[in-house]
DNA sequence: CAGCTATTTAGAACCATTATAAACTGCAAA
DNA sequence: TTTGCAGTTTATAATGGTTCTAAATAGCTG
């Protein structure tokens, strides 16, 4: 299985749930955006036993600290989370909440010419909203 | 009052809650960030009267609909509201959660190359992720 | 002032997420 | 292999921000 060294060179045991999250989470063509009730639901689909709901948070949780998956910044009752880690950025769809990549290509550089005090920037995310 | 002709030309009722959630919110020096629970707590401190927390709910949203308020997209548990109304971004500082305006001359002009079919660009919002 | 609709209110309901604590499992050491 | 233990999983309860409800109240227009 090709996920197992990746989970063990991060210090996380490849369980059997794990390995099967990773499958539906990157076994993938494209890379995809997704809410834990949509990866819930495609955990159902693809597998036959059950991963219980804690189990989902926890892996999303433990994949996200470890730089698998991003959290999107979009304000939504549901958290929005990534499995394309690079560099990018998101339309945002106001009328049904879609999300749609927009690569880095895609928006010129982004210059930020303030400097916080002892602080690094980690990352620049920009949202564009869509209306009709 | 300055604010009753706002309200009024809105079609919102002037209130007193509104009114005086009005003076919390905009009769300020500085724009500022806010949760609702932090607002809450301004109200108290400013005003004598109880408003009621679903009050305070239905006038931030009704606010935010007319454009008087800004939703700041950022992934919290709590949303995070802004007075700041004008075009611009935020510092996000991951330790404590703190928010810092970004204004649009603090950061170049940003280029959308993208076009999505039927769609027009009602915000462009970037967020900065702060760390040590 | 009357009457109507918008608004306020307290409290209940909702629901995504997190906490709990018991059972289970991967794995290293013997 | 077997043992022991820390790391995981699990069902379920708890949490907490937000929304809903339905009754009371308050602007506003005629």
């Amino acid at each position: 299985m090709k996920y197992i060294e990746k989970l063990r060179n991060s210090g996380l045991r490849p369980t059997k749930q794990r390995l099967q999250i990773c499958e539906v989470l990157f076994n993938t063509e494209r890379t995809f955006h997704f809410t834990i009730n949509e990866l819930e639901q495609k955990i159902k689909d693809k597998i036959d036993n059950k991963i219980s709901l804690a189990t989902i948070y926890n892996t999303v949780h433990a994949f996200e600290k470890k730089g698998y998956l991003k959290q999107i910044p979009v304000n939504s009752n549901q958290t929005y989370f990534d499995t394309n880690i690079t560099d990018h950025h998101h339309f945002y769809n106001l009328k049904d909440g879609n999300l749609i990549d927009l690569e880095n290509s895609d928006v010129g550089p982004i210059n930020i010419k303030k400097k916080i005090n002892g602080k690094k920037i980690k990352s620049i995310e920009v949202l564009v909203k869509l209306e009709d």
